[in-house]
DNA sequence: TTTATATCGATATAAAAATACCGATATCGA
DNA sequence: TCGATATCGGTATTTTTATATCGATATAAA
């Protein structure tokens, strides 16, 4: 009977930032760090940051904080980066592209292993050393290699046909950039990326922001 | 004294829910929608949705719920996809790329005046009818043009450069799709938008779904 | 005209998240 | 050795968000 520990989504941006933050401090620094000065340089509130630490690390010890390579660690396999889920991203357009291209994501524990489109000068190629198949082999595909993810990211008109093509091929995770709801049986989870919603929420803060200026 | 509505961004994603799914609809179809059969549509809780379209929309009525028409125009509005805010992009690469040509930002009220990168093969041509500029005059351009919103694609080694830039010619918002913890001033609000986050999540849900399955 | 019903919107409750507070403890300096 | 202090981690409080309940009302049917 496993645990429903289940992190909020805002914990996992706030420990990818805070690995972010541990990884690209300079070698020559202190080997420890407090959640008092995670939380400064990120600019939150430091029980945030050590509410979020302590229910991932072993731990810090008072006076000291903690060990960043110990805490490194820790988020990476909170994050799951050192495990290697399979993939398979469908629609190798600009954004699929930009997908398989960012910031490699093995990185992030994630192996893309096959891509699909439909565009016949594609298929057969590689794109950032991934191989572009047909898409009427995605059920087959997915089947006979157990892959268990799927990424979406062709036009909305298609989408729900890719999605139903990657369930039947037994995809249990779908990570979809396309504008639209997508239709799923309930044992498959899926994470909506949306740019517009992000978009208008910053364009809203943006017209408080300066509201806040006139007013002042 | 402007009040502090603030919604919070699930709400904006949910209401670009609405919007797709209104949108979408046959135009045989009703010409009015009640709140429940939306969250029925979506998956969703009802009183959610009405409690959403109360704080942006001029009101349903009982029995007959919200006329289709009338809500798109107010989810819009919400979304302020009727105001056309000017913004310029850093970073021209696989993923500025993409976003240029996604879905065209003028749908969702925003319209990319320039592009920044420094690749001289890039500079001076055009992408998506965006013209592509030495990022050397990002200060410059942005200042000229009033220009509040800039928009991050570059390696997050030259990130918090370009973010420094478009701060001195007066961006008062930043979305920002590199993966570092950009510092700005108060005054600037930022959207991050962090994928390998929500990857993580995605992954993390997977194994949540797949632990049930096999305690069952 | 009257009654039944779908649906809204307001109020109330519950759950979750953020924040504040405080005692415990490991190190540092005296 | 002993006290001062930084910092952790647990508990308590507040705030926010989601969910449930219920009366009011507009339409449709009897």
């Amino acid at each position: 009977m496993a645990e429903k520990l289940s992190i909020p989504l805002p914990a996992y941006n706030r420990l990818s930032m805070y690995l972010t933050c541990l990884k690209r401090r300079p070698a020559t620094a202190a080997a420890n760090i407090s959640a008092t000065a995670i939380a400064e340089e990120l600019g939150i509130n430091d029980v945030v940051v050590r509410k979020d630490l302590a229910s991932i690390s072993s731990g810090g010890k008072p006076k000291i904080g903690y060990i960043i390579e110990d805490l490194i660690r820790d988020i990476e396999h909170a994050l799951g980066h050192d495990t290697a889920a399979e993939a398979v991203l469908v629609g190798a357009g600009n954004l699929g592209k930009a997908l398989l291209a960012y910031s490699n994501f093995e990185k992030y524990g994630l192996n893309v292993v096959a891509a699909f489109d439909s565009n016949p000068n594609l298929i057969g190629k590689e794109i950032q050393g991934t191989k572009i198949v047909d898409p009427a082999r995605i059920q087959d595909l997915c089947e006979r290699m157990h892959i268990k993810i799927g990424i979406i990211t062709v036009p909305f008109d298609s989408a729900q046909t890719v999605c139903d093509a990657l369930v039947a091929g037994g995809i249990r995770a779908i990570w979809n950039f396309a504008p639209i709801h997508l239709k799923v049986p309930e044992n498959v989870v899926i994470k909506n990326e949306n740019m517009a919603a992000s978009l208008a929420f910053l364009t809203k803060q943006l017209e408080e922001s300066i509201a806040k200026d006139n007013s002042n």
